[in-house]
DNA sequence: CACGCTTATATTTTT
DNA sequence: TATAAGCGTG
């Protein structure tokens, strides 16, 4: 059926029988084939899909390999396999069985953004917002506090460790993570923390942990480098139970890349001591990069202090070198990527077979600016801040009030839409609405704003009453559906848009995308948990079907581009203080890992590899400080790594190929000239 | 107390 | 660059 496609390792992967299987699948080795074909095998074998429990990093991925176990199996209801992130199962699970838990099935789920509000509340009404001495951000707070959980370490640890600067105020930090669980409890909501946190409480209870756990006869797991010590928890407790140990998992140390979300390699270097009896399946045969480009790879990773027991090789036929190029600067970089895309493109390779990666979502701000001047098309994945900007929250707030009055934060934000209210009022209404009384408890603050007589300020008292209305109007019968609940709410939030922000045309079109999203949605309760548990991750996806016949290249985080491939990679700003990321130098663990960032964006390239960097950064001039700084190439590009490629340079520009205007002018070297004796 | 304006500041990666 | 805090006005 699929035997033929597959190697002899693979194979003893995907056929394995009963019993936990560790799967070491280097960059390229067809990791996803291989677990697409072990689903497909056990549905072959007579494993019911519903009893298969598949966690990937992405719902894409989970949705691509179901696909592709399909279609190998032949099993006309593969998709019927528990397929998604752990978050989005745990969701799943608990609104099912969480009851025993204590949790009320309609919870609703807040994003990392949402949990940074309640903190803020909580701030203030602490009292840590007056400024006697800094108190850490919102997202700081967020940042530390989701570490910590996830990583399952002391505050005071995590703190020390990661957020040094923020030693001072540990007990400020403190008391705020306590009552941010209460909230978070009277409110009926779950953060993501808490949906993998009640998850473990569910495996690990007497009375639900055995009825969970027999769930499902396999789980496997995908990226499992990319897991933390919760996440193993949790399939500890997930384990089928009696002989048949069915765990599978699949990772590579080598592109271990989320440590800032407490992913830690130590759950799959210690697997085999852990789940006792593991097979281990080693995949080294690379069957997506050109030896060239192997051999970049190999040389970057093997500089690695860990170690990485595998060697990738591959039989495909040479390519050609790698290149690196040192650019002036960013302006030089950008036309430099450009050209080198048309030129690919020139010879046959489309738009979509060629990706540009960088570190950071900023970085490709100015090779966006340079596709549109040349009319490029492209999509960008990752950094997408469609959810979180401001108009989209309004939206999403009334919403979510709407599915549970008791989200505080929620709350906060609605009723200080009307004009005239502020942070102050729409606190002591919310006091007046009971939002902050028992979940659950009747009449509940919907009913009590809806239905009850309640005092505003006299300036205020019409755009209350617009508001009451269109909440009201979203309860009626007949708009039950998102889509049509969004409608309304647009209805009234198209002026309130025109008031608050600039370019509301842009803003309010971006209401329309989301009644978009919401069309395939039956419930608001699913429209607003899925949203949050798997947010459109490109511009593409937001745009829908009218881009889709057309070619477009590829932008995109090294994060979000962990598992996919190109037959062309330009990877961008690979100047020390980018990757390594100037944020992640702080030890040794953080730069292994941003090493670990360079050789997973190196490796998602089949046929050809084109490194830049610039030699000098502008910077917005600070005072009298110079406008420019020079950077030096990637630390991780020593002279050894270099030798494997092809080095270009201003220096060896053929001036045919100077790009007109970016370099060279006189302004350039009077500017040189100025950095040397200036 | 809301709101609009000015000024300081820190800045990654994602479920 | 974008956001948050600070300040003055109505």
């Amino acid at each position: 059926m699929f035997d033929d496609d597959l190697n002899a390792e693979q194979l003893a992967a995907a056929t394995h029988g009963q019993g936990p299987l560790l799967i070491v699948a280097g960059a390229g080795t067809g990791k996803t084939t291989t677990l697409a074909a072990r689903v497909a095998h056990l549905l072959a074998g007579g494993v019911r899909p519903e009893r298969m429990l598949l966690l990937t990093f992405s719902r894409r991925a989970a949705r691509e390999m179901l696909t592709r176990a399909g279609r190998l199996s032949g099993h006309p209801e593969a998709s019927r396999v528990w397929g998604g992130t752990f978050h989005a199962v745990a969701n799943r699970l608990l609104r099912l069985h969480g009851r025993a838990l204590g949790l009320r099935p309609d919870f609703t789920v807040l994003d990392q953004g949402d949990a940074a509000d309640v903190m803020d509340l909580l701030r203030e009404e602490l009292g840590f917002a007056e400024r006697e001495r800094r108190f850490p951000r919102k997202s700081t707070l967020a940042s530390v506090y989701s570490r910590t959980v996830n990583a399952g370490e002391r505050l005071d640890a995590v703190v020390k460790r990661h957020y040094p600067w923020c030693l001072d105020e540990l007990e400020g930090m403190r008391s705020i993570f306590a009552r941010y669980t209460e909230r978070k409890r009277a409110g009926n909501v779950l953060d993501y923390d808490d949906l993998l946190l009640f998850w473990k409480a569910l495996v690990a209870s007497p009375d639900t942990g055995a009825p969970v756990a027999a769930m499902f006869d396999h789980v496997l797991v995908d990226e499992y480098q990319d897991t933390n010590a919760l996440q193993a928890d949790i399939l500890e407790g997930m384990r089928p139970v009696g002989t048949a140990r069915n765990l599978t998992v699949v990772g590579d140390d080598a592109q271990a890349i989320y440590g800032f979300r407490a992913a830690t390699v130590r759950n799959i270097l210690e697997f085999p001591e852990r789940f006792p009896g593991a097979t281990v399946v080693k995949l080294e045969r690379n069957f997506r990069s050109t030896p060239e480009i192997l051999t970049s790879s190999n040389a970057v990773i093997a500089l690695s202090p860990q170690r990485h027991e595998k060697t990738l090789w591959t039989s495909r036929p040479a390519g050609g070198v790698p290149t690196l190029r040192a650019c002036l600067d960013e302006a030089e970089q950008s036309d430099s990527v450009c050209r080198a895309v048309l030129e690919h493109r020139e010879r046959g390779v489309p738009l979509k077979e060629q990706a540009v990666l960088f570190r950071a979502a900023h970085h490709s701000g100015l090779l966006e600016v340079e596709l549109m001047r040349r009319n490029i098309p492209f999509v960008k994945y990752g950094g997408l801040k469609f959810l979180e900007a401001a108009h989209v929250k309004d939206a999403l707030a009334m919403l979510r009030v709407l599915e549970n009055p008791w989200d505080e934060v929620a709350w906060f934000r609605v009723l200080q839409l009307p004009e005239g209210m502020g942070p102050a009022t729409a606190r002591r209404l919310m006091d007046d609405l009971s939002v902050r009384g028992e979940a659950g408890a009747s009449p509940s603050p919907m009913v009590n704003l809806l239905d009850h007589p309640f005092s505003v300020p006299v300036r205020a008292a019409d755009g209350v009453r617009e508001l009451r209305s269109a909440l009201a109007g979203c309860l009626e019968g007949d708009l039950l559906k998102p889509a049509g609940q969004l409608e309304r709410l647009r209805m009234y939030l198209e002026p309130v848009i025109a008031r608050r922000y600039d370019a509301p045309v842009a803003r309010v079109a971006d209401l329309d995308q989301l009644a978009t999203l919401a069309q395939g949605y039956e419930t608001r309760g699913r429209f607003l948990s899925e949203l949050t548990l798997d947010p459109p991750s490109s511009t593409s996806e937001l745009a829908g079907p009218p881009l889709l016949d057309e070619d477009w290249l590829v932008l995109s985080t090294i994060h979000s581009a962990k598992g996919l491939e190109w037959d062309v990679v330009h990877v961008i700003h690979a100047a020390d203080g980018m990757i390594p990321s100037d944020m992640a130098t702080g030890d040794d663990d953080e730069i292994e890992e941003e090493r670990r960032l360079l050789y997973v964006a190196m490796t998602r390239a089949r046929d050809a590899l084109h490194i830049t960097w610039p030699q000098r950064y502008y910077r917005r001039p600070k005072g009298l400080e110079d406008p420019h700084t020079f950077a030096q190439v990637s630390r991780f590009l020593t002279d050894d790594v270099r030798s494997t490629f092809e080095e270009q340079g201003p220096g060896v520009v053929r001036l045919d190929e100077a790009p007109a205007g970016a370099v060279a002018g006189v302004a350039d070297v009077d500017a040189l000239l100025s950095d040397l004796f200036g």
